[in-house]
Parts: structure tokens; C-alpha cells; sequence
DNA sequence: GCGGACTGCTTACCT
DNA sequence: ACAGGTAAGCAGTCCGCG
């Protein structure tokens, strides 16, 4: 496949800089080993730009620099400054907040990208390509051409033919998701720690209690137990399958022994890892007298390393929310292993039935191996998506695996951004010359205390409909950022004679002499999904592992796609660019309500549109092509068929609808039934008419159905007034703290019950769901203290109530008619 | 002192 | 810390009410 045979292939998966050397480390994966190399580069010095010489102490060298200043289209001579430490620039960075502080802002005004990080630079100067693979020539990393990949490029950039100005950009990417992925050797690792008191969980900083289990699972099913003898339990043999138990009775010679054991491996993943296991590991070993210089666990700033290894932590990986909605499409909804597992993986943690204190050797083992498994599943699973997710991702955003994995979205289109700018030569805007010179944006949001008007939200028809088909516009926003041209530098640019070149009715203009790096980026991604991965990620001729690669790709440049836009209207963006934003935006509902009144104007019903979709109620095929051949030749933009609905069960409300499709798939859209607050009790009751719903094939089926459903709220009516539910915790509402109690304003009832927790002992905060019961006398409860004859039942008659009217509104059963009037005649 | 009309806060969803 | 738009429930405030 690669050009040289006997070569290992040496996949840069991180670079970093080491304190103690000074220097650029680069940590490579062997595929053919599978352990860790490194590469070591002294040459490579930090540095920022400057408009003029500097004299600050730690300067190695100051040299003239030429660079394209995109906001000026001009030529701007600058000093490059190079320090003897990154930790020069640091000091300078913080003296300038300094002098910000007391309104000094000389500084600031005369330096610029000095707030990037060291080893990016040395990523983007080097055009070093993280995840892909290289071989080591004489001195330096080289990277090798895989003729394979290089074939099908080639191919791929016949097919999508590029504009000239653009080949690059395609090319590179292609490469980069073309290119093949090594399947990492890695292992799992999960800590059990002996409580305190079964209302918190251990404290990693004082590591006061013994570790009583640590599991590791290796990607090939390896798996090993390292577990404490404890007095009051006697040491026995384990019925556990393939696993090796080690028991140790002195617990500083079991971590020891655990180093030794993650040594081999050159991925370590856990689960929450970060703030949990490997800290506590860490002041574990300490307290038990390890010596620093052994202890391979080293915390930093929002991230904990293991020397020889990348450690991966998929607690922050999961809980980006770019992955979360676009990724996985929201088929998780909170971040702990139990619900992600059971959603991506169809298994949970293990229900023991009693905390680890009082747990025997064997159950231990189990509870403690059973997470190790399911994370590293979470890596193998689906022929290793997560892994080869975050190596497209890191390849895309030229970050580390193990900084992209943690860092959100916003951090990765910067870095890719930037790293273009540095490739180019292009100097990197600060934020205020683009604020000032860009100016304001010109519409007015709905919501109170946002920027700029979004996009449209057409009014719904109300009722039942059968055969509507959904068609949507493929990528709309970074369609739109691709044909229009939009940049940071284009929208309102320096030149006069562009300034007629405005779009949408909205007063800004966009630049007709440069190409925007943005719109190159994004929209190249975006044609690279829309007219390759999306089919190759379907293509049932492929191989399977391949077409999963491809999905990868897809799910990958989504996620790039989907957010590239909104984080241009975010003033925590380095590159933020309001009118950038009102563009985009404006430029789309402009081309929805052009093609809405089109669609009319061709005779076909539209009862429902959000911001790139619009539903259409039973069109002739002739009238649908004809529209889609009117927008692709007024705004080149494909308005594709996504969805066919058998019928669609249109509420009166906006962004609530229940869908159901040719092959009975139902969706539910923003309907109470499905959020995740919402009672066990209310979501069962749901999701058994969602089943019913599925059987409606015509209106006749409808009727039939009518009054299977309303038995169903029957019955769960019956239930409440009754009190005769099973189990008090299937009336629990599930709430999220956003943030810790104290913080609040006002006093939210799922904060209430929250107080209660702690003034009994428990720790909840930021993050954590709060279960709570809604009891007499407007009050509620934390589930788990609240007594059955406390609950407030017409609270939830009431609730309800307000969750089924949602369908049967449309559907159109009376609530007080047939629900109320038929239950009174039933219990009398 | 209590309830209705109102605003604002909070969470969870949709695209 | 990607955006704006929408729904829903409750907290809190103001005002009228002999």
C-alpha cells in the first residue's frame, strides 16, 4: 500500500513541549510495533510577531517578516520575535493583562499571535499532519505517500472538480480522509475506592482511602484485576472468565504494579480519568510513599498525563456538544458511562444492589471490570468509530488526539483556521481590528439579548397529514458561506468598489478581489460530504470496514460544517465577525422564503419549514423536481428529498410534530413525551402510543387507533388517581444543575429539592440531575426521601394533561370530553 | 391576603 | 462557551379588590 514496504509506518498522534528539555516532542505511533516512539525537535523556537523590535528579556532572536494582512488586502512588515522559552512569551502575556488592568494598552497593541500555543505553532509552521503517517529520513520526519489513497484523490477530485483557486484546499483534506488509520493498541482503566459514607464520592486530592480495585481491559479483550486484600474478607478463588486477579496486600506495590501493566500500552483510556481515577492514583501513590520520579501521572491544567502513553478520557470527549447532537445525534442526553453505554453500546453499568464498602471480592471485580469493559467498547465498538473519529478530527482541526478529544469545537475550526493562515502566510487578525473594522450588525433578534435576527420558523399547519415529504437544503449555512464568499475579511471589506456586491437585503457587502479562507475551508468540506462521503458512507459495494471509514468522514466534516457558522456570531471567538453571522443567516432565510413561495407558486402545499427544511403534503413528483431544479439554478444549491412520512401529526406549536415514516419509524420531534425530565411514568405511557402510531397506515387505521390511545391516558390517569403506581421513583422529574445552588437568582424547584440534598449531606452540584417529586402543598421533594401519601397527584393529572394534548389535540380526542368525561363514568 | 396579568429565569428541545 | 428560535413551567412583581 505505501510506497516503501520495509518502513514503519510512525503516525504523529501528539506533539508537545517538554519543560525540562526544552524542546518540541513528538509522540509517534508505531503501527507495526504498536508502542510509542518519540521524535525530538531543539530547533524549533516559540515565537510571536511584533509590529516593532522588542525588548523584553528571554528574546533569541528578532527578524524582519513580510505577511498578507487579509483585513487590509496589503503587505504588512513586521518583526518576527523568537524566545529562548515559551514560558517568555507567557510572563509578557500576563504582564499585558498587567497593564490592561490599570488601561495600558501598549502592549497589547503592538503584538499579536502570542496567544498561540507553542507546539500548535510548531504543528502549523512545520505543516506537520497529526494522524498521518510518516517515516524517519536522515534527520527529519518524512511523510509517506500511500499510492492507494493517493489513487483514490485523484479520483475523487475528478469527480468534484474544483475550481483552480481551490484544488489545494480539496486536495489536503481529501488526503486526510483518505488516508488509512492504524487500529491503536490501547487498554482501559477503571479505580474502585474504598468510601467515606455512601452520600459522596472519594476525593482525589486527599486520596484518604485505599484503592480497592483497579480494572484495565485491553482492545483485544485482555483483562486484568489488580485487587486489594482487604481484613474482614478472606482471599479467594474468582469465577471470572479470561480475566488475570492479582491480590496484593501492601497497596503501594499494587499501583506499582499497574504502572508496570500501562507501560506496554501506548493508549490509556478512562472515564473521567482527568479529575477522577489518574489523580487519585497519583496522590495515592504519593501518600504511600512512591517517590515522584516513579510515578508516571502528572496533572496540568484540565487534563492529566500518563508518561509513555496518549491518555484519552472519554468523559470529555463525550461531553462536547458539537459530538453529542451532530455526531451521535443526540441519542445520549447525559454525560455518565451508564446512559452513553446504554445508548451507543445497548448496556449499562451493573446494578450490584449495594456500594463497593460491602461488596465481596467477586462482586467487586465484576462492577469494577464491567465499566473497564464498557469503556473500552466505547473505543472498539462499530469497527473503533470513537477512535477513528478522533483521529479525523485531530487530522481536520491539526491538533493532538489527546487536545482535540478535550477541547470543544470552537478550538478546532480556530486551529484550522489558523493553521491556513500560517501555511499561507497570512497574518492572524486580533479580535478588536476585526470588531472595528467589521462594525455592528444591522437586524434585531426575537430573543431578548441576542445579537442578530436567526432563522425562519414557519407557522404549522395543524392536524394530520398523509404522505408529506420533507425536503431540505444540503449543508445550508456552509453552502452559503462557500457560494457568497464569506470570510472575517470579505464581508465589508477595505475595498470601495465592492461595495455594491450586497446580498439578502441586508446592508453588508462582500469582496469581489479575494477569496475568503473561510469560504475556501468550509465550503471545500462541505463538497467533499455532499458529493462523496455522503454516498460512500452508504456504498453497500464497499467493504464494510471501509464504508464505516467513510461514515467516520462523514460524521466527521458534519460536525465542522454544522458549527462553522455559529461560531462566528460567538464574542469568545478569537475570529468573531458579527455581520459574518447576520450573512449567513439573513442570506438563508432569504433562500427559504424565496423557495417556500416558489413552491406555492407551483401549486404545492407547504405546512410546516424549519430554518432549511420545508414539508410538502402529498406533491406530484413533476411539481417537486421542478422545484428542485428552480433552486439549484437560482441559488446553486441542492433542495434535496430527506424524508418521506407515511403521515406527519402536526401540533399547533412550532418545532413539535410527531412523524412517522414509510417504514414505521417514528419521530418525535420537541414533544414533552421525549425530553428527558420528564417522568418514567409519562414516557412510558408515550412511547406505547408511539407504537400505535406506528400501525396507522391510512385514516380508517387512525380511528382504531383513537381509542387504543386514549385508553392508554386512561389508564395512567386511573394509575395517578388511584396511587397505585408500582414505584414512587416513576413519578421522579429528572433536572439538570446547571450550575452549583448558590448561584442561582431565583429559586427553580428542581434547585429546591437540590438545597435539601445538601442540608442531608449529599454532594450535588454543577452538572448533577436532581430527582425530584412534586408533593402537596406546592412543594417537592427529592425522589429518594419522599413518602407515597406526599405526592401532589393533581399536580401530575395536570402534567398529564399538557404532555398527551400535545397529540391528541391533532389527533383530535378531547381531553375534557374523552379522557376526564369517560374515566369518571368508568370509576363511578 | 389572594389571584390574574405580566416579566424574567431556567431547562430542554429544533435546525 | 458554535448560533438563534420555540415551548413549558415556575418565581417573582405589580395591581386591583371595599
Amino acid at each position: 500500500m505505501f510506497t516503501n514496504k520495509v518502513i514503519n509506518m510512525l503516525y504523529i498522534v501528539s506533539v508537545d513541549y517538554n519543560d525540562d528539555l526544552n524542546c518540541i516532542v513528538l509522540k509517534l505511533y508505531n503501527s507495526e510495533t504498536e508502542k510509542l516512539e518519540y521524535y525530538y525537535d531543539e530547533k524549533f523556537k516559540s515565537h510571536f510577531i511584533a509590529d516593532e523590535p522588542m525588548t523584553i528579556k528571554g528574546i533569541v532572536k528578532q527578524e524582519p517578516i513580510a505577511k498578507y494582512n487579509a483585513l487590509h488586502d496589503r503587505i504588512d512588515k513586521l518583526v518576527k520575535v523568537s524566545t529562548e522559552t515559551p514560558s517568555v512569551i507567557a510572563s509578557m502575556n500576563r504582564q499585558m493583562k498587567e497593564d490592561e488592568k490599570k488601561g495600558d494598552n501598549t502592549l497589547r497593541s503592538k503584538v499579536r499571535e502570542n496567544h498561540i500555543k507553542f507546539f500548535q505553532s510548531y504543528i502549523y509552521d512545520k505543516n506537520i499532519r497529526i494522524g498521518m503517517p510518516y517515516y524517519r529520513g536522515k534527520e527529519d520526519l518524512l511523510f509517506a505517500v500511500d499510492d492507494m489513497a493517493e489513487k483514490t484523490v485523484a479520483e475523487l477530485m475528478k469527480l468534484i472538480n474544483p475550481t483552480s483557486a481551490d484544488i489545494d484546499v480539496y486536495e489536503d483534506f481529501a488526503r486526510l480522509l483518505e488516508y488509512p488509520a492504524p487500529n491503536f493498541k490501547r487498554i482501559s482503566l477503571d479505580a474502585e475506592i474504598l468510601n467515606e459514607n455512601d452520600k459522596q464520592v472519594p476525593d482525589p486530592e486527599n486520596a484518604n482511602m485505599p484503592i480497592l480495585c483497579v480494572c484495565l481491559v485491553s482492545n483485544i479483550g485482555e483483562k486484568f484485576a489488580f485487587v486489594l486484600v482487604q481484613e474482614n474478607q478472606a482471599k479467594f478463588d474468582l469465577n471470572i472468565n479470561f480475566s488475570k486477579v492479582s491480590f496484593f496486600t501492601d497497596e503501594a506495590e499494587m499501583i506499582r504494579a499497574i504502572f508496570k501493566l500501562v507501560a506496554e500500552y501506548p493508549f490509556i483510556v478512562t472515564f473521567n480519568g482527568d479529575d477522577f481515577d489518574l489523580p487519585y492514583i497519583f496522590n495515592r501513590a504519593l501518600r504511600l510513599g512512591i517517590p515522584l520520579a516513579d510515578i508516571p501521572i502528572s496533572m496540568r491544567e484540565k487534563m492529566t498525563f500518563w508518561s509513555g502513553c496518549v491518555h484519552l478520557d472519554l468523559y470529555k470527549f463525550f461531553g462536547i456538544r458539537a459530538m453529542q447532537t451532530y455526531a451521535f445525534a443526540a441519542k445520549y442526553k447525559t454525560i455518565d458511562l451508564d446512559s452513553i453505554s446504554r445508548a451507543l453500546l445497548g448496556k449499562g453499568k451493573l446494578d450490584v444492589g449495594k456500594w463497593v464498602n460491602t461488596m465481596s471480592y467477586e462482586e467487586l471485580v465484576t462492577y469494577c471490570m464491567n465499566d473497564a469493559e464498557l469503556t473500552i467498547e466505547l473505543t472498539t465498538y462499530n469497527d473503533s468509530l470513537v477512535m477513528n473519529l478522533i483521529l479525523v478530527l485531530a487530522r481536520l482541526s491539526k491538533m493532538p488526539v489527546d487536545n482535540v478529544s478535550r477541547k470543544s469545537i470552537s478550538n478546532w475550526i480556530r486551529s484550522m483556521i489558523y493553521a491556513e493562515h500560517r501555511k499561507r502566510n497570512f497574518l492572524i487578525p486580533r479580535s478588536e481590528e476585526i470588531i472595528e473594522l467589521k462594525g455592528k450588525t444591522s437586524t434585531t433578534a426575537k430573543i431578548k439579548g441576542k445579537k442578530y435576527k436567526g432563522a425562519v420558523v414557519v407557522e404549522p399547519v395543524f392536524g394530520i397529514h398523509f404522505k408529506t415529504e420533507v425536503g431540505d437544503f444540503a449543508s445550508l449555512y456552509p453552502t452559503i458561506i462557500k457560494n457568497y464568499n464569506l470570510g472575517y475579511a470579505t464581508v465589508n471589506c477595505i475595498h470601495e468598489s465592492c461595495q455594491d456586491n450586497k446580498f439578502a437585503g441586508l446592508p453588508h457587502w462582500v469582496c469581489k478581489k479575494q477569496r475568503a479562507i473561510e469560504s475556501q475551508l468550509i465550503g471545500s468540506l462541505r463538497d467533499l460530504r455532499v458529493f462523496w462521503y455522503k454516498q460512500k458512507g452508504k456504498d453497500k459495494k464497499l467493504d464494510k470496514n471501509k464504508m464505516n471509514w467513510y461514515k467516520v468522514s462523514e460524521q466527521s466534516i458534519k460536525v465542522f460544517c454544522n458549527a462553522a457558522y455559529g461560531v462566528f456570531g460567538d464574542e469568545d471567538f478569537t475570529l468573531y465577525c458579527p455581520p459574518f453571522a447576520e450573512y449567513v443567516t439573513g442570506i438563508g432565510r432569504w433562500i427559504i422564503t424565496q423557495t417556500i413561495q416558489k413552491a406555492q407558486e407551483l401549486g404545492l402545499e407547504v405546512i410546516y419549514g424549519d430554518t432549511d427544511s420545508i414539508f410538502i403534503k402529498n406533491p406530484p413528483k413533476d411539481k417537486l423536481n421542478e422545484l428542485m431544479a428552480w433552486t439549484k439554478k437560482s441559488f446553486d444549491i441542492e433542495f434535496e428529498l430527506d424524508k418521506s412520512y407515511r403521515y406527519v401529526c402536526l401540533s399547533k406549536r412550532k418545532k413539535n410534530y410527531i412523524g412517522v415514516l414509510e417504514d414505521g419509524f417514528v419521530d418525535v420531534k420537541g414533544m414533552t413525551g421525549k425530553k428527558k425530565h420528564t417522568p418514567k411514568m409519562f414516557k412510558d405511557a408515550f412511547n406505547t402510543t408511539k407504537e400505535l402510531l406506528a400501525q396507522v397506515y391510512t385514516e380508517q387505521d387512525m380511528n382504531i387507533r383513537r381509542n387504543e390511545i386514549r385508553k392508554i391516558v386512561k389508564t395512567t390517569y386511573n394509575t395517578l388517581k388511584k396511587r397505585s403506581w408500582t414505584n414512587i421513583e416513576d413519578l421522579a422529574f429528572h433536572v439538570s444543575l446547571t450550575k452549583n445552588v448558590e448561584e442561582y437568582d431565583t429559586l427553580p424547584q428542581h434547585v429546591k429539592a437540590a438545597k435539601y440534598l445538601i442540608e442531608k449531606g449529599y454532594a450535588v452540584g454543577s452538572g448533577s440531575t436532581i430527582d425530584f417529586i412534586k408533593v402537596r402543598g406546592k412543594k417537592v421533594k427529592p425522589a429518594n426521601l419522599t413518602r407515597v401519601d406526599e405526592v401532589d397527584v393533581d399536580k401530575y393529572v395536570d402534567f398529564l394533561k399538557h404532555l398527551f394534548i400535545q397529540m391528541l389535540e391533532p389527533l383530535g380526542i378531547d381531553w375534557d370530553k374523552e379522557i376526564l368525561g369517560i374515566t369518571q363514568i368508568c370509576s363511578y
